[in-house]
Order: C-alpha cells, then structure tokens, then sequence
DNA sequence: CGAGATTAGATTGTGCACAACTTAATTGTG
DNA sequence: CACAATTAAGTTGTGCACAATCTAATCTCG
C-alpha cells in the first residue's frame, strides 16, 4: 500500500471537483425556481438567448451557448412540443433551422423576469463578486479551450 | 418586441452560464486525458475518493462526490465491468454495498498521477489562483446547498 | 456546368444527474 | 417479540452532453 502519490491527488484539492459541484448546486436551485414555468436549465439559458436576439438559426444558438445539434436538437424539440418556440427551414439556405419563441415563449419572459434576482439572493454574493468570479472563470475557459479540442499531445 | 425586462437576464451577465461553461471546458480536457486510462471523468472522480480511502460503503463515496445511488449504482457497475474496483454486500449489515479499487484499480493509480499536473497546466492558473478559486466555489456551493433542499419558499 | 469539399442539422449510442419508486435489511418502540 | 419506520442500494424514466455518423443543401473550382 501507500503509493507514492502525494497531495496532488487529493480529491479536496482538485478544483474541477469544486466547480462541478458548484455547478451541480446551481443546477438544484435552478430546478427548484423554473419548475413553475415547466422549464430545465438548459432550456432556460436557450430562452435567454432567445428572448434577447429575437430568432436565430440553430448554429448561431449553439454558439451562444457552446452547445452542438446533437444537445439542441432533441432539446428544441422538446420546447416546441411545449408551445414555447417554432422551428422553421430558412428559405435562403434550406440546411438552416431558424428557430424562435412563440407568443407563449415571448410571454414567459416575465416570469422568469426575477429567477436571476432570486438565484442572486441564494448565491449570498454581491455583484462584485458575481462579476469577479465571472471573470475568473470566463478566463479559465479560455485557457481550457486553447487546450481542449486538438491537443494533448503528452508534454513529457 | 423589447419586453421592459433589463440586463438582468443578459445572458452574459449570468454566472451560472460561466459556471456551466468552465465545468463542461474542464469535462473536455479531461476526457482527453482520461482517453488512455479508460475512465470518465465521474469515474475518475470516484477512484481518487477510493484511492484515498481504500474500501467504502456506497453511501460514503455518495457524501463524498454528492451523488446519489441513482447515478453511483451503474457507474460503479461499469467500473466493476472494467475490472478496477469490486463491489460486495457487508456481513455486518447486509444492506451495505462495500467498494473496494482491485489490485488494476490500485495500479492505475500511478497511471493517474500525472492528471492533475496536466490539468493544471491546462488552467493556466496558479496553486494561489486555484487555491482562491476553489474556496470561492465551495462558498458559493454552500450557499447554494442551504437554499436548495426543501426551501425556495419566494422572498418577495 | 459538375464532382468533391464543406456546412447545417438530425440521429444514434454511451454515460451522467436526478427524481421517484422498489426491495430488502435493520432499527426502534410498544 | 412484532410491527412500523428508517435506511442502503438498486431500478426506472427523463433530460442533458458529446462523439460519431448520416443526409441534404450549398459552395468551390477546375
């Protein structure tokens, strides 16, 4: 027994452990406050996106949210099986789907109007630090990106 | 168009959207590195918690990782399938489900010991940065723990 | 023009997360 | 002791993430 596996290792200090749980815990408290308006988290962050550029082809929304079609697909499927956005082939290029919220899905805005409020009030931070760890984070995605897609070409 | 509702459910204002974003970035750089050892994240995850402990009922690793039977059963069937950890009922309380890494489980830790470097290589971020990032996190995660459960009983 | 490359979206298959439920073992209490 | 309550795992069903693959439309260039 005892390896010579140092602290390295150790689960506690593994920071993508504590950022998946973060997230996991934003998750929960998500669900929590869209089950009212019959919306997931991920199809609540595809609204936002669409209730602030009005309608967009799937690509476009998929680069908003760094989301592929194999993740939209059977996700917009499932918000315009519920009334809340349609789906139509562009007629300048019929490989495209514009996609955008229906009466219903525009109404809904209102009412999620105060989940970012409440969703604030459960993190107990203030905007500035809201803001603060934004950017941390925003930075780190970055930096993992340059390293993600076509890379990992085994530095020892 | 132009609902009265303001920055506020700006998408890029939401951090919950920067936190998603870093926890699926780092899902990336880690399925690159986990290619060779065989492992999912999850499932790398689970192996640090066994190479740590050795031997741990399944409601343990549970309140480790904050992951549920539901998620851990077939996880830890895949992994049993993989040949690196066994699963056996306790004698002291049959409803007790004891995991344990085999002796290729063990081994791969040395295989392992290299991921964490690589991922903080990846990052770009300093021990400081990481160490102030993730105590960050698990306020925030904290915070949000204490809402969820059986709250969200709408301040307003 | 026309054949190959590219692009958008959909589909398939695997695995994770989680709620809801089931089963079986254990514990607590009268 | 008996029986209700609790507990540990497992199972089922839904939805997301992502790789790999497919189809059809468009673009590019000879």
């Amino acid at each position: 027994m005892t390896t010579p596996v140092p602290d390295r290792l150790r689960l506690d200090q593994q920071i993508c452990f504590s950022l998946n749980a973060a997230s996991r815990a934003f998750g929960g408290v998500y669900r929590v406050l869209l089950k009212d308006l019959g919306l997931t988290y991920p199809q609540y962050l595809v609204m936002l996106v669409l209730w602030e550029h009005g309608e967009l082809p799937v690509k476009k929304l998929g680069e908003h949210l760094r989301l592929d079609s194999g993740t939209l697909s059977p996700l917009l499927k499932r918000l315009e099986a519920a009334a809340l956005v349609v789906r139509e082939r562009s007629e300048r290029d019929e490989r495209s789907v514009r996609v955008r919220p229906t009466e219903a899905g525009t109404a809904l805005r209102e009412r999620a109007a105060e989940v970012p409020l409440r969703i604030a009030a459960a993190t107990g931070f203030d905007l500035a630090e809201v803001q603060d760890l934004r950017a941390r984070l925003d930075r780190l995605t970055a930096a993992l990106d340059a390293f993600g897609p076509a890379s990992a070409p085994a530095p020892s």
